[in-house]
DNA sequence: TGGTAGTTCCG
DNA sequence: GGAACTACC
C-alpha cells in the first residue's frame, strides 16, 4: 500500500501547514519526519541556542502529532539519503514539504525532487513560511529589490496574503514499514541538542515556551496590548513592547499567514499606524529572505563589494570577550549582551546599539558579531541575522549610512531613561541613580563593581569615520 | 530605525 | 545651562 511522507523542516506546526494539510486530506497513511541534516554541503550548523530551541520544539510537535493519531519520526543524516531510505521503507508514493529559500537547502530539495521523479514518486512543495516568495517580487525592470521601502510597497500593492488553514482535525495513521512495524525513529535525547555542563539554558527556559502552543500565546498577548502602542513601545527595551514572535517564526511554529490574518481580523479596516509598523517588521523579515535568495553568500560576503577593502581591525581577545560577556563598560551594550546570553534574545533597539558598538567603536568585522549572534540567539535565521549585521555595518542593502554611529549613552538615556532595562541585566548598577546609571564611570561608587569603558566613544567614533573615509577615497 | 558641533534663543 | 534648530559627518 502506498503512503505519503511529510517532511517538516522550518515549519514545526500543525496550523496552516499546507504540506501536512494536503497529506491529511488524502487517503494515504502518512509518515511525518524531521531530519537533522548536518552533513549536506553548505547547510549551516545550528547555533547553540537554536539547538536548545529545536529540541523543545520537536518535543512539543511530537506530542501534538500524537494527540491527533500521528507521530513524529526523527532521523539524522543527509536529507536526501534519509528520504530515499524512508521512501523505500514505507513504500511512499508522494513526498510533501513546505518550501525554504536558502541556496544549500534549495539544492537539497531540488535534488530530491529530481530523484523522486525518476522513481515515479510525486514530490510537491508549498508556500508556507513567507508571505511573498522572493521570485514573485520584482521591480519595474524585472530585477530584485535592493531597498526596503519600495520592496514592501510592492508587496502590499499585490494580492492580500492567503488565508491560513486551520490544523487538520485528525491526522492519518502512521505508515508501517514493509515489516509491518513502524519505521525506527531516533530518540530526541540522542541528538544531544541540549547543553551539558555547564547548563546555560535556565534563563532560556524561564523566558520561552518553544512550540506551537507557546507561539499562539505570544501572539495573543501581543494582540491584547502592546500592538496598539507598537510604534513607541517597541523602542523601549525596559517595556514588553514587542511581539517576541521571532523565534517562533524562525522555527515555523507560527505561520506568518496566521499572524497576518490575526491582525486583519482584529483591524478589518483603518488599522492604527502602529499595526502598520508591526506589519512592516514582518516585511523586513520578508525583505531579508528576498536578499538571501538573490545573494546566497549574504552571511559571508559583503553585499556592497567595496567593503571588501574595508580596514576592519582584529579585536584583541580581551575586547571581543568583553563584548561577548557584556563587560564593555557601556551599560546599554552590556545589558543587551547579557540579555542575549541569559535569554537567547535581545531587544531590537539594543541589538542595533550593541552591533554598532562592535562594528564601529571596536571596528571589528561584522562577521564576528554575526557569528556570535548566530550561536546565541534563539531567533537567528539564515537571512535576518546576516542581513541585519550588514545593515548595521553599512555594507548591506539599504544599509544604515556609514556615518550613523550609535552612541550607547545617548541611546540609553533616550530609550531607557529610568534605567529599568539597565538595572535588570546589570545588578552592579542597581543602586546608581537615574543619571549615573547611564554613565557609571562618572560615579566613584560604581568603580569596583563595574568595568571602565573599553574604548572612548569620541576617539573610537573618529577612528571609524576615518576608516570609512579611507574606503570612500580609496 | 543618528550623532556631533555650532548656533540661537530662552529662562 | 540647556532646549531647539541646522549642517554636516
Amino acid at each position: 500500500m502506498s503512503s505519503t511522507i511529510v517532511w517538516l523542516r522550518d515549519d514545526l506546526r500543525l496550523d496552516d501547514n499546507p504540506a501536512l494539510s494536503a497529506a491529511a486530506a488524502g487517503p494515504d497513511r502518512m509518515t511525518v519526519v524531521y531530519i537533522l541534516d548536518e552533513v549536506s554541503p553548505g547547510i549551516r550548523p545550528l547555533g547553540g541556542a537554536a539547538k536548545w530551541w529545536l529540541h523543545h520544539s520537536l518535543a512539543a510537535l511530537s506530542a501534538d502529532l500524537e494527540s491527533k493519531g500521528s507521530r513524529l519520526l526523527l532521523r539524522r543524516g543527509a536529507a536526501s539519503a534519509e528520504l530515499r531510505g524512508l521512501s523505500e521503507e514505507t513504500d511512499a508514493g508522494s513526498i510533501l514539504w513546505n518550501r525554504r529559500y536558502g541556496l544549500a537547502e534549495r539544492t537539497v530539495d531540488a535534488g530530491i525532487k529530481e530523484w523522486a521523479a525518476g522513481q515515479g514518486i510525486t514530490a510537491t512543495s508549498f508556500q508556507a513560511n513567507l508571505l511573498f516568495e522572493p521570485w514573485t517580487v520584482r521591480t519595474g525592470t524585472g530585477g530584485p529589490y535592493k531597498v526596503f521601502t519600495p520592496f514592501w510597497r510592492s508587496c502590499l500593492a499585490g494580492a492580500e496574503p492567503r488565508m491560513p488553514a486551520d490544523a487538520p482535525q485528525r491526522l492519518p495513521q502512521p505508515a508501517p514499514a514493509a515489516s509491518g512495524s513502524l519505521p525506527v525513529s531516533d530518540s530526541l535525547d540522542s541528538w544531544g541538542l541540549l547543553p551539558r555542563r555547564p547548563d546555560w539554558s535556565t534563563g532560556l527556559a524561564e523566558t520561552w515556551t518553544p512550540g506551537e502552543r507557546g507561539a499562539g500565546l505570544r501572539l495573543e498577548d501581543f494582540l491584547d496590548g502592546p500592538v496598539e502602542e507598537y510604534g513607541t513601545g517597541r523602542d523601549l527595551p525596559g517595556v514588553e513592547g514587542t511581539s517576541r514572535l521571532s523565534p517562533h517564526l524562525r522555527f515555523g511554529e507560527i505561520s506568518p499567514f496566521r499572524v497576518w490574518q490575526a491582525l486583519r481580523q482584529r483591524y478589518p479596516r483603518n488599522a492604527p499606524a502602529d499595526v502598520g509598523t508591526f506589519r512592516s517588521e514582518l516585511g523586513w523579515r520578508e525583505f531579508c529572505w528576498h536578499l538571501l535568495y538573490e545573494n546566497p553568500g549574504l552571511a559571508t560576503d559583503n553585499y556592497r563589494r567595496e567593503f571588501d577593502r574595508f580596514a576592519w581591525q582584529t579585536p584583541s581577545d580581551a575586547e571581543l570577550t568583553a563584548w561577548h560577556q557584556g563587560r564593555t563598560g557601556y551599560p546599554l551594550v552590556d545589558a543587551g549582551m547579557r540579555q542575549l546570553w541569559q535569554t537567547g534574545w535581545m531587544h531590537n533597539r539594543v541589538r542595533m546599539a550593541a552591533a554598532s558598538f562592535l562594528v564601529k567603536n571596536l571596528l571589528a568585522d561584522w562577521r564576528l558579531g554575526e557569528a556570535w549572534f548566530w550561536d546565541t540567539l534563539v531567533d537567528a535565521d539564515a537571512a535576518s541575522n546576516p542581513a541585519n549585521w550588514q545593515w548595521v555595518a553599512g555594507s548591506g542593502a539599504d544599509a544604515s549610512p556609514y556615518f550613523r554611529i550609535f552612541n550607547p549613552v545617548t541611546q540609553s538615556k533616550k530609550f531607557d531613561s529610568r534605567g529599568r532595562y539597565l538595572r535588570r541585566f546589570i545588578p552592579e548598577l542597581a543602586d546608581l541613580d537615574d543619571k549615573a546609571v547611564h554613565e557609571p564611570w562618572k560615579d566613584s561608587t560604581a568603580a569596583d563593581a563595574y568595568p571602565a569603558p573599553l574604548v572612548g566613544l569620541q576617539e573610537s567614533r573618529a577612528r571609524a569615520l576615518d576608516a570609512y573615509q579611507q574606503l570612500k577615497e580609496g
